[in-house]
DNA sequence: TAGATCTGTGTATTACTTACACTAAATAGT
DNA sequence: ACTATTTAGTGTAAGTAATACACAGATCTA
């Protein structure tokens, strides 16, 4: 049957992630394996970028040829997906925690932001399809678990969490593309005014009033270097809303019920 | 000077966004246009996927050859950006709209989901740094309107609208991917069962006991093929409890305030 | 009309993924 | 121990992509 180069029935990414796959008993014992070429990779990114990570570097930085990789990933693609659910790791516990549901959304946002810091390669890939990796699973059962006392109904909790994973990320891809951004113009980031607050500034007025008026309010220099977390407190503003949401939402029904 | 191939000072990509490319008066007419090559792009996108998207494809679309392109655009990265900006098109207006800031938000939301829905690849395509497009500030522009007769501040009105944008984003790639995957296994959507619900019933109840319990409640089967825009109603869910949250917070202040 | 300058093209280079075939090693069964 | 079988790692080469560079012809300005 496998006459051919195929790896006899190469693993999918699932069983990969999943690591339902079982070591065939003949031929030479690996040498590598899966998890060394995804740590491997991930080294890559963190130091150099997404960009940097190509078959040929994650090798050399093995000791390896390109074409030995493939023995234990079938695509590049697949390297990466599992990359993103090893780098992304466990979500914290939830359960439990002083404080009640509420507490525990804010320790996973917190937590997830102070991932994507670790490595911003992760807000520079797009996720293919809902979470499908043990990682990214854990944190969606962490964020089911801290809404199991909020009251909301299943399918609620799964909406709501996932509102809240994607502003999560999306707000903190931004923030720290701008963070970047001004790091890299003026390397004081005082003297370098805020770039983005500048840019918006140089836009016409007439077609943009509303975006006009809130540059002039100084709301997008907000960002004081001297608040580091500055990202975590951005965010911070929208988690709070929509929690108070939910709350509000799960009285008024239980209200509704008697 | 212009004694390269570099074409008198490549325009950059904010100023191909905004128009700002003055016509050298000299030489021959150009017989293709930005828009012409973005457009083209846009249609093998909207066609074929982002993947399809290279620069020969796009030549060849319109009947040039690959390099005629970069007198155009200075990378295929810089063309994917203006797609970008152009597919995504203008925001809808929200100012004065019937029901006051929070239909304004919807009609908002919806019409991005809408779409979202004309060009999937949109949602494939990791944007980099906050919007910077005219298209793509109309839609904060609009949402900054909507929001100003919140009673927000001008830094949690724009706080606001990013967490929402990208929630609305994350989610509706997630519902859209989930969907394309449903169709593409079962092609009638009700016989294949619901395919990440069977997915999540077949992972280790005792490490994810939320999520088993969610998925045995089946709330990932909730999407009904009957329901067409399912993807805007399971969004609904979150914005609404944000906006509420929004108008509790706005309410506290009010009254802290008096 | 002369000169400058720009458009579109052709060629070549580089980088990357991947198919395929080969070797060398390790085990299983005899 | 011996042999068949299976598998790890390598080498080569193909195919696709982006893009650097230079040239030919077009077209405008003076």
């Amino acid at each position: 049957m496998a006459r051919d180069g195929t790896p006899t029935g190469a693993p999918t990414t699932l069983e990969l992630l999943w690591g339902t796959a079982e070591r065939p008993s003949r031929g030479p014992k690996p040498r590598l394996s899966v998890d060394k070429v995804v740590q491997a990779a991930i080294g890559v990114a963190d130091a150099e970028g997404l960009d940097a990570v190509s078959m040929q570097r994650v090798a050399q930085e093995l000791g390896y040829t390109t074409m030995s990789l493939y023995r234990y990933v079938s695509s590049k693609e697949q390297l990466v997906e599992l990359m993103v659910d090893t780098a992304i790791g466990s979500a914290p516990e939830v359960e439990g925690v002083p404080g009640g549901w509420r507490a525990g959304i804010h320790i996973l946002a917190r937590e997830m932001v102070a991932v994507f810091r670790r490595h911003p390669w992760l807000l520079r890939h797009k996720l293919e399809g809902p979470p499908q990796g043990p990682c990214s699973l854990s944190w969606l059962e962490q964020g089911l678990r801290a809404f199991s006392t909020s009251g909301l109904g299943s399918a609620e909790m799964v909406q709501a969490f996932m509102f809240l994973d994607g502003a999560v990320r999306e707000l903190a891809r931004v923030l720290g593309d701008v963070e970047q951004a001004q790091r890299r113009a003026g390397l004081t980031a005082d003297q370098a005014e805020r770039d983005y607050g500048r840019f918006l500034r140089g836009i016409p007025a007439d077609r943009y009033p509303a975006l006009a008026a809130v540059a002039a309010d100084g709301a997008f220099e907000a960002a004081d270097p001297a608040d580091r977390p500055e990202v975590e407190v951005e965010i911070e503003f929208g988690i709070e809303r929509l929690l108070d949401g939910i709350e509000a939402y799960v009285a008024a029904q239980r209200a509704a019920r008697e």
